[in-house]
DNA sequence: AGCTTATATCAAAAAAAATTGATATAGAAG
DNA sequence: CTTCTATATCAATTTTTTTTGATATAAGCT
């Protein structure tokens, strides 16, 4: 039943295989996060349909999340931070309001976030 | 200051967007929570490498995770059964060691998992 | 000005995930 | 049979994340 190298157990030793950058891990691994909970893929999957309607604007506010997936205010707030700081959303505020909307084009976004590139600080732009 | 349809906020209420199925975003979460943590990315690093190489199998067992990424013996077992679980690679018992693969091909499975089909039971192979 | 609304933020509580050290099991080796 | 090894699992603890309710701020409204 003994197969090839198992004399030789443990095969590989430490430095025998390559590690990925600490720094790149931990950015793949917030990547990750950011989109590891149901709240926020659904904040993301309806703003990508916001952008397909394309009517008067491509953006969601707070309180259209609140009601759109039946919240509270501060749940909302709280998620739509995390997906701000994991760069996935930008902010706009418009008087007392928040507009968010997907990074554009976010998917870009995330793909140089999985290459491993410098994450850039979370950017709120005021009108 | 005022934009277009501002006279109509919220704009979107509850039932205008769709939202995805609850096991779907479950699925999706769930698939995007293994990859969330630094020490599983490397896992999967390490059996990324260990696959290209193909000397003597595909495969690494516990105790050269444990020795390649020298964390502690019970923290090793809990990160794989993790990556077990998630569907992301396969153990297969050989006597006492277990080794573990990537699921094969395991992009594709992600893939799958992301396409919201039912999550396969993770699985164990004796041999 | 005073009242209301939209929102972020904060502190406390609850829940979930990760770490640690210990134990159990089953196979290998003497 | 006895001892050793590789591993999973478990209970207790620590850490992280999420939730909740309250408060603060700033803009719009009357």
């Amino acid at each position: 039943m003994k197969t090839c190298c198992t004399t030789e157990i443990p095969r590989f030793h430490r430095g025998d295989l390559e590690l990925l950058p600490q720094a790149e891990v931990e950015v793949l691994a917030n990547a990750a996060k950011a989109l590891s909970d149901p709240i926020r893929l659904q904040m993301l999957y309806l703003l990508s349909q916001r952008e397909d309607l394309r009517r008067c604007g491509e953006d969601l506010c707070t309180c259209e999340f609140e009601e759109l997936l039946g919240l509270s205010q501060s749940k909302i707030s709280y998620h739509l931070n995390l997906l701000l700081q994991a760069g996935l959303i930008i902010r706009e505020t418009r008087g007392t309001w928040s507009h968010y909307r997907l990074t554009n084009p976010s998917v870009l976004h995330l793909t140089r976030l999985l290459a491993g590139e410098k994450q850039e600080q979370a950017r709120s732009v005021s009108v």
